[in-house]
DNA sequence: AAATATCTTAGCATTCCGCTCGGAATTTGT
DNA sequence: ACAAATTCCGAGCGGAATGCTAAGATATTT
């Protein structure tokens, strides 16, 4: 149950555009730097959210990238969708055509696997990257404290 | 979020397993064949699942595999964790040695990433064989009606 | 025109996956 | 005692995915 650096970068790159959100675009130079990744390599990873319409992009100098939509309309499910594909244990329930299986009719553990991808989706879809800003603050507040 | 091949043959095996719970020792060809996995590979799960101690050896003609507890005490989240390891969306929030971070105190994903895992280890530790063995005697039943 | 960015494609080393194979060790049955 | 059935163990291997690097084309601002 491991996600690939795509997934964990693709979510470290759009909170940190959240958390600039209205100030323009930022360029991916700076969000690779804050967030510690190769910026050559999350050239590729900002590519496919753009694909995925989650962020949009200003060429030229001064240029950058802004969240597409509100950080409160993006979710973790859809950031987590675009990067790694489908969400599914395994191929046989997954959410978009689920592999085909001779035996799936009566396979017990196709139910087991569908009952852990329904809460995975649960979890990554009820949270938004306001919901993550919020957390942020809370967060800093308490230290301050 | 894609489990390998491990952690999807382990479970079958194991489920297999339990449905003769009882009936002295079953062999891989056996398991292997009812499952339609490559009993040569198998052979190397199960082996995994023999070190983890959720099943018992018998060797020799008539020999095979036994669970080693009821299945009423082995959960999902134990094969798993002994096929694939450590449950944990990334390393940073796993469930033993989690990997070091500088900025882990103030990193918003992390939360989201322990929710996850905290989710997915709720619903593999709640389901057990026993359970599955349950599911399957209401499938068939609803099936006859 | 120069500087600053994004965009696109190619490539590449390493690791992991999913298996195959061969043979040693152990137990049962005849 | 011997043959058959089975687990046990380790080596190896082709293919795919991962996580990058690199280089140049394109667009925009100053």
């Amino acid at each position: 149950m491991h996600l690939s650096t795509r997934g964990h970068y693709g979510l470290l790159a759009m909170f940190d555009l959240a958390e600039h959100y209205g100030s323009g675009p930022i360029s991916l130079k700076t969000v690779a730097e804050r967030q510690n990744i190769s910026d050559n390599y999350l050239e590729q990873l900002i590519a496919v959210l753009r694909k995925a319409g989650l962020v949009r992009s200003v060429r030229g100098a001064q240029g950058g990238y802004i969240l597409a939509r509100e950080p409160g309309s993006i979710t973790v499910g859809d950031i987590i969708r675009a990067m790694e594909g489908p969400i599914a244990p395994v191929d046989c329930v997954s959410e978009v055509e689920p592999a085909e299986c001779d035996q799936a009719e009566s396979c017990i553990t196709r139910l087991v696997w569908t009952r852990v991808r329904d809460k995975l989706t649960e979890v990554m879809d009820s949270i938004s990257l306001a919901d993550m800003l919020r957390d942020a603050e809370n967060l800093s507040i308490a230290k301050k404290v």
